[in-house]
This record gives structure tokens, C-alpha cells and sequence, in this order.
RNA sequence: GGAGAGGUGACCGAGUGGUUUAAGGUAACGGUCUUGAAAACCGUCGUGGUGUAAAAGCUACCGAGGGUUCGAAUCCCUCCCUCUCCGCCA
């Protein structure tokens, strides 16, 4: 969420950038209802000075019976307020829940075919056979018997294609370390205020991509980023040991509800696939510098693979509430000739910090909340993809990609 | 899952109804002393809200949420977590 300083100094700011984003909260309601909280935790603290003084009054000796009546008497109107003030607090909780992030003022207005390439390396081949129909051929994995075990859109990797993952997987992880990330595996579940204050959508949300445990207040992740974001809820952290750069490895569960159509066949779209994740908490000014780091590491990641690409700056109706700003990498897809998502990386300022709590002692020795940032390393199941449409031979083997012979036994085809 | 013991500020730790505005210590920061450092001594030092030019002031917070009371860190209830033992188990 936002400060609502913040919001009482940029009221116009933060009206437009919720526009911006495509969603509909009123900033003068939420304002209006932060006058009226306000008013009413006034009325509530003058009570409660009131009833302290009195309370203070019969310290000691046996109280006198006129005090112990003004005292009750204190109490009743007492309750009456603090019932009105618990509702004006969740009214305007509940609101200022809604206000997404601001933008940077670099990110393009509009929705998704307003996002701009800024970037684009490698050479655009054409012509390559589907991912799906090679790896099948191969019996590389088994779409069908995923369904008779779980549902549609679940699958097994078999053999070479499982062992590929892997290799990428151990590539990638190896890639991140040397840039001074630190592995963690993480919890595969996450409560209802972990799950809230990362951004995802809660239990009960028609259009929510999570899954949830009945009779538990636990959500599947749908991405590492939510509990390593949690990880230093309600911690305050040291500003020498800033920035924390982090690299989480798990599956991530999704619903894809209604997502049908386009770039949904075979692995491209799937209810589960393996991911590594980084993350990052760093300072406040240091965030915009830390955003193009992760960008360049990702970049770096997948030139290393051989993997044409350009790098897009989303538009503002892309980028959910949380972020400032994204950027997406979309990998070169022969069979599409077009581009198609492989990697994201946002900077979402201090809006998840400042729900989870997340502050940093500085040096002067005044508190901030911090801002954090996210960004794929690699997500398994699009990898696959983006490397058998872009390393068939003519006699219809995969190459192995440079890079990823030495996890794969030095073998140069699979 | 069962039984027991716990949860207090950045950390340790005292505190079983009203002199607690949460003792004391550690760490941190400032100062004295010193060529410099350490030690010693002096001082500052929780978080949120409100308020202010800035302060002061007021208020809340002792795992979370309810309750009892004129008054709750302290008593009661529910839940969460940690530790010890038992059970189950990769």
C-alpha cells in the first residue's frame, strides 16, 4: 500500500497513476475518509486522557464511590466512540487496500500494445517446428497422462527434456550466484497477509491466478517473490547490510483461469512450472539503479544462451498494482515469428515493503521503509520452449546450447 | 496429534491489578580523557497514530484477537508461534 502522507501531498498524483493503471478508486473518498478517522481517533484519545487522569486519581488509598461513577460513566461513551473509530478504520483501510502503486514517470500510458521496445538483440529466424509437436515426437512429455492425474494443463517430463530442465536450472542458478545472490529454497504455501502484502489476489477473487488451501489460510505461490518478500516482514533492517539479493527456487502454481487462446498450447501456459526467482530489498534511492542491474543480469542470462530477444517497458495498464515499473524480456519465437514473454522484472518501490512492515535503520538513525524489487532468472517450462524453438538442426535433434554441455554430460544433442 | 513450559523494545532480561512515564544490562550514537584506540566516566537512545514551523503535549502498543474492571504487561477466553517430552514419520 501507499502512505497516506503521501497521498494527502500528491492527492492529484496519485489519482492519475490509479487511472493510469486501469483501476477505479476514488482519492477524494479516501480522503475524506482519513479526515473522519482522524476526527474520531481525536475524540477517542481525549476519552481515553480523560479515563487515565481519572484511573490515576484512585491510585493508592480505597477509591471514593463519585470517582468509580464519573470512571463508568467515562467507559460508556468511551465504548460508543471506539465502535464508530473501528469502523471508520476499516472503511478507509479497506480503501487505501485498493490504491495501487504510483508509475515512474518513464513508463508509457495505456494498456499492453502500449509498451515500448526499447532493446532488441539477436538475429529473428523463421521457421521451426512447434515445441510441443517436437518434444512429443520424442516423448519428451506427456501432456495426457498430467490430465488423468491431475487435470488439464499438468504434465511429466520424461528423460532428456527433464534432464534439460535441470541443466538449465543448475546453469542459471550457478549465473546468479556469481553476481552475489544468495540461494534460498523457500515455504510452497503462503498465509493471507504474506499472500495480501505481495500483491496477489485474495481468496474469493473471481479473476485471482491462485490456488488455496481448504480450511487453511494458506495460497499456493504462484512465484518465489511472495514468501521471500515476507521474509523480513516486520523486521528492521541494518543499512550496511543493504542491498539483500536473494534467488528463490520453486514451483509456481497458477490457475490460468479463462487465459484460453493465444501462446497457450503445450508448455507455454501451465498450472505448474519450475522457477528461479530473484529478489531483492535495497534502499530507497538505490532502487531505480538496482532495476537495470537485474534487467542487464537477466539480459547477460539469456545472451549467454544464445536466445534472441528485446527488452519491453510496460505499459502502465500492464503493470499491476504493485509495480512502479516492469520490464518484460521476450524471447524470439521462429514457429510465432513474433515475440512472446520469457522473463519480468519489476521495481515495486516500498508498496509491498510497507505492508509486510519492512523497514531499514539508517545511519542517522531515522526509519524507512524499504523498496524491493523482483526478477526471473529463469522460468523452467518457457525456457524449454524458447530452447527447442531455437536450437533444432536440420537432421531434427536439439542442440544443446553451449553454456548448459557441461551439465548435460557434454552432450552437444539431444 | 497428546502433555508441559514459554512469547516483554535492535538484543538480553525484570515485572502476578493502581508510584511502570516498561527497571536493569548489551549494542548503537554523541561527549570527556588519549598521539590514536581500548577501558572508564557523562549524556542520548523503542514503534505507530495525532499534533507542531520545529518541539511540547495527548494516545496506543508487552505474540494476535476478544473479555472482566473505575483502572490490565499483570486476571479470564480463543487462536498463533517457540521450546521440552511422547506419538507418527521421509
Amino acid at each position: 500500500m501507499l502512505d497516506i502522507r503521501f497521498i494527502r501531498e500528491n492527492p492529484e498524483k496519485v489519482q492519475q497513476a490509479t487511472k493510469d493503471k486501469g483501476y477505479d478508486v476514488s482519492i477524494s473518498d479516501l480522503l475524506k475518509l482519513d479526515d473522519e478517522r482522524r476526527n474520531l481517533q481525536q475524540q477517542v484519545d481525549e476519552l481515553r486522557e480523560k479515563r487515565n487522569a481519572n484511573a490515576g486519581k484512585m491510585k493508592g488509598g480505597k477509591p471514593e464511590q463519585a470517582l468509580i461513577d464519573e470512571g463508568k460513566q467515562i467507559k460508556i461513551e468511551l465504548a460508543e466512540r471506539e465502535t464508530y473509530l473501528a469502523t471508520a478504520d476499516k472503511e478507509f483501510n479497506d480503501l487505501l487496500q485498493k490504491v495501487p502503486n504510483i508509475i515512474f514517470d518513464d513508463v508509457p500510458v495505456g494498456g499492453e500494445e502500449d509498451s515500448v521496445e526499447i532493446k532488441k538483440v539477436g538475429e529473428q529466424k523463421t521457421g521451426a517446428t512447434d515445441h510441443l509437436d517436437f518434444a512429443r515426437e520424442r516423448d519428451w512429455v506427456d501432456f495426457e497422462r498430467g490430465a488423468k492425474v491431475a487435470g488439464a494443463k499438468f504434465y511429466f517430463l520424461k528423460g532428456d527434456l527433464a534432464l534439460l530442465e535441470n541443466a538449465i536450472y543448475q546453469y542459471a542458478l550457478d549465473f546468479v550466484l556469481k553476481k552475489g545472490f544468495t540461494y534460498m529454497t523457500v515455504p510452497h504455501m503462503v498465509n493471507t497477509r504474506t499472500a495480501l502484502g505481495a500483491g496477489f489476489a485474495p481468496r474469493g477473487d473471481k479473476e485471482g491466478n491462485e490456488y488455496f488451501i481448504e480450511g487453511e489460510d494458506l495460497t499456493m505461490i504462484g512465484t518465489a517473490e511472495a514468501p521471500l518478500t515476507g521474509y523480513h516482514a516486520d523486521e528492521i533492517l541494518d543499512e550496511d547490510d543493504l542491498p539483500k539479493l536473494y534467488v528463490g527456487y520453486s514451483p509456481s502454481y497458477r490457475k490460468e483461469a479463462g487465459t484460453y487462446g493465444k501462446h497457450t498450447r503445450g508448455l507455454f501456459r501451465v498450472h505448474q512450472f519450475n522457477k528461479l526467482e530473484m529478489y531483492v530489498f535495497c534502499l530507497p534511492e538505490k532502487s531505480q539503479e538496482m532495476h537495470e542491474k537485474i534487467l542487464a543480469i537477466e539480459e547477460e542470462l539469456w545472451q549467454s544462451l544464445g536466445i534472441p530477444y528485446h527488452v519491453i517497458n510496460i505499459a502502465s495498464g500492464d503493470l499491476g498494482a504493485p509495480a512502479a515499473k516492469k520490464y518484460d524480456i521476450e524471447y524470439w519465437s521462429p514457429v510465432d515469428s513474433n515475440y512472446r514473454e520469457l522473463t519480468s522484472c519489476s521495481n515495486c518501490t516500498d508498496f509491498q515493503a510497507r505492508n509486510l512492515n519492512i523497514r531499514v535503520r539508517r545511519k542517522d538513525g531515522s526509519l524507512e521503509t524499504v523498496h524491493t524489487l523482483n526478477g526471473t532468472a529463469v522460468s523452467l517450462a518457457r525456457s524449454l520452449v524458447t530452447i527447442i524453438e531455437n536450437y533444432q538442426t536440420e537432421d531434427g535433434k536439439l542442440m544443446v546450447p553451449e553454456a548448459l554441455r557441461p551439465y548435460l554430460g557434454d552432450r552437444e544433442t539431444l
